[in-house]
DNA sequence: ATCCATCTTAGAACCTGTCTAAAGAATTGA
DNA sequence: TCAATTCTTTAGACAGGTTCTAAGATGGAT
C-alpha cells in the first residue's frame, strides 16, 4: 500500500464531502474513493457495496444507499433510469448523454457534443425544463 | 351501455390481439379497450388494475403485469422509464418523446417534430440503435 | 364434445430501496 | 481535553413494485 497516495486519496474525497457540507466519515470517504477513482463510473448500489466489501471496507447496504442518495442531492453523482427497477448512478456529473446496452445491462456515456439537439419544445406553463435525458439504447448488431 | 359500440370495440381488440398473436381473451380484450380507449394515454400497472376493477372488468393483478408486458412485447405499448421504482406504459407507439413532470410523476407526449436532434453518435462496433429516448424533465416554475 | 395448449389466478416470493431505533463517530465549546 | 451535541451508521424490519409458481380455467382446433 502506498501511504502517500492513500493519503492524497483521502483528503481529496475530505474536500470534495466538505465542500458538498457531508461529514467526511470513514464509510463516505471510502464510497468516495471507490466511486471516483475512475471518471465515467456508472454503478448500482449493489454493485458499489459489492466492490465495498471486495475493498474490505466495511460499510452497510444502508449506508450505501444513504450515501449515494447524498451525493446525488448534493450534485456529486447523477441519477440515470435506463431499466425498471434498478438505478444507475454515474460519475461525470457534467453536460453528457448515454448509450444504454440493453442486453449487458451496461451504460456508456456519450459526450454532450456528440448530440446535438436543434430544436426543443417550449415547456408547459408553469413548469421549467429541469434536464433533458437523452438515451440511445443499443441491441446487439 | 351502447351494445354496437361494445361489439365494435371488442371486434377491434380481437382484430388487435390475434394480429400481434395473442389469444383474445376476455381480459385482454377489456385491458385493450381500456388501453386503447383514447390515444396517448400513460398508465402504471396498478392505475390499469384500478380502472379494470372500476369497470368490472374482474382481472387478476398478475393478469395486468402479464399482459402489459406481451403488449410491450407484441409492439402494442411502449414502456417509458422515467421514475425508479415504477413503470409507465405508453399507448402512443409511435416516434415521439415525453416530458415528465417530476412533482406530479405524470407523463406528457412530446411530438417527434418538437424535437429535433440534428447529430447522433454512431452506435458503437456490434452495436445497432434500437431507439433514442429523449425525456425532458420538468419542475414546477 | 373433447383435447391440448395457452391463459389466468391467488398467493408467495423476490428485489430494490427506505425506515427504525439504538449504538457509534465527528464536531463544538468550554 | 473532555464532555455535550449533533450527525452518522447499522442490522433488521418493512415497503412497493414486479415476477414466479402451481393449479385450475378457457380458447381454439378437431
Amino acid at each position: 500500500m502506498q501511504t502517500t497516495s492513500e493519503a492524497l486519496e483521502n483528503t481529496e474525497s475530505q474536500t470534495r464531502l466538505r465542500d458538498a457540507g457531508l461529514r467526511p466519515t470513514r464509510q463516505r470517504i471510502g464510497l468516495a474513493n471507490l466511486l471516483f477513482a475512475g471518471d465515467c463510473r456508472h454503478v448500482t448500489a449493489e454493485e458499489l457495496f459489492a466492490e465495498a466489501n471486495a475493498a474490505a471496507l466495511s460499510v452497510s447496504l444502508a449506508t450505501v444507499y444513504n450515501t449515494l442518495r447524498q451525493f446525488v442531492d448534493a450534485g456529486l453523482l447523477r441519477e440515470v433510469l435506463a431499466e425498471p427497477g434498478r438505478a444507475y448512478f454515474d460519475t461525470n456529473i457534467s453536460d453528457h448523454h448515454h448509450f444504454f446496452h440493453v442486453a449487458e445491462g451496461r451504460l456508456e456515456d456519450v459526450p454532450a457534443d456528440a448530440v446535438s439537439i436543434a430544436k426543443l419544445p417550449t415547456a408547459p406553463a408553469g413548469a421549467t425544463v429541469e434536464r433533458v435525458d437523452v438515451i440511445i439504447r443499443l441491441n446487439k448488431a
